[in-house]
DNA sequence: TAGTACATAACAAGCGTTGGGTATGTACGC
DNA sequence: GCGTACATACCCAACGCTTGTTATGTACTA
């Protein structure tokens, strides 16, 4: 019986992984990847070490899985605006929400691109790791790339670039764009980052529809209005 | 008296420093933050780690100023395209070369690049670091923002948008190439990479001069032809 | 009674840092 | 020119501490 305990249900195996996960990407916001270390893990759980090391048979498979974890979490649990635009949106509306669910615009989703940022440096160290991150940003890239495509055939994108760049070059602009946000989010508020990513989309606009003002194509601008 | 020492001129107290900074660089590129040690550091000079505290307090001011005399060095030394573009190049043709000499199109401005991602992680959980970040990033934005200032009134890029946000922008665009082309070099090769970068920049092409056609405004164009 | 779920303690290895020792200069009085 | 005096540059050994990992003990559950 511990004091302040709050303990999931004992046996929840699968539960209390997690919840260490969740206190990995507590420690990685906090002190980054330097100050990752099983103590401090466990410090954060009001546990010891003995605990971790039931779960996780090592450091490494730990780092793992919470990143695993948290890359599922990112795709599958906010997503305000790809909810927003609706589960069957495709073209540029989906491509947009895509790119905006990247951007640190909240607090949570700012720890969540801190992690990853700290993640790169440990993962271009380590082949597996760096394996699991190519992987994942490929992902990423296919998904919009199709988004891109479906959005050229609708005439809501230029179609004189390939949709593999057209995508790559989104996920540049917004990769970029979170580091510049988590340097200074003072220059890189909320609203600055809707803003550059907005003017981004516009200048990628099909140049024919260009002469009508970019903002008037109707069914491609998603509820967002603020 | 030692048999292998390429040691360089006895008492020549800065450059042994940035000789000591240059196998700082080479550690961090080959194991990344985590395997950055001083033991690491002084087998890479073929030393022991009395001789880095020798010029250095410690292992932070040692990393401090190894950063440091990488931007100098990034700023100063190699610079290709700037080169290439003309001491005096304003406007577009600046901006352009700028934004090349950021990308890893070389060997050695890969592992820069890779060297400067790596730093993120221990900048973002050291605030003096993070602060030393955010200045160069935010001098190298106010350098571009002149550049597009220029271009504008040149006629060479779009006036909707301020020259900050243009800046910003560019910046984030390269800086998340930068991070893909370490991750996926096989899918962001150089070619690639310039292409992106070319046709980003033509999209924020002033929309009057669009109809000529882009490649072909003639003083605009850089001196590079692929 | 068995087995799971931990805490606790100890381990060797590696860390940054410190201090002592030893060459290799350079400065200077004679 | 030479010997002493001092500073620089560096190696070497060791310090205390933290790390990931392992082994052992103990409580709870079924």
């Amino acid at each position: 019986m511990y004091a302040v305990a709050m303990t999931p249900a004992r046996g929840d195996h699968e539960a209390r992984r997690a919840e260490v996960s969740a206190a990995v990407w507590r420690v990685l916001t906090e002190r980054g990847f330097a100050g990752l270390t099983l103590r401090a893990v466990a410090g954060e759980l009001g546990a010891t070490t003995g605990l971790l090391t039931h779960y996780f048979p090592s450091k490494r498979a730990l780092l793992r899985y919470a990143l695993d974890l948290l890359d599922e979490a990112h795709a599958a649990r906010p997503r305000p605006h790809t909810e927003a635009a609706g589960p069957d949106a495709e073209g540029l509306p989906a491509l947009r929400a895509a790119l905006l669910d990247i951007l640190p615009l909240t607090p949570e989703s700012a720890a969540g691109s801190r992690i990853w940022v700290s993640s790169w440096d440990a993962a271009l160290a380590d082949p597996e790791l760096a394996g699991d991150h190519a992987a994942r940003y490929r992902r990423a890239r296919t998904r919009m790339a199709a988004f891109a495509s479906a959005a050229q055939h609708r005439g809501e994108l230029r179609t004189d670039r390939s949709p593999e760049d057209l995508a790559g070059a989104a996920q540049s602009f917004v990769l970029g764009l979170v580091v510049q946000a988590l340097f200074a989010p003072a220059e890189f508020p909320p609203e600055r980052q809707r803003a550059l990513l907005e003017a981004y989309l516009a200048d990628l606009a099909d140049p024919a529809e260009a002469t009508l003002g970019r903002s008037g194509s109707g069914d491609s601008a998603s509820g967002q209005v603020h």
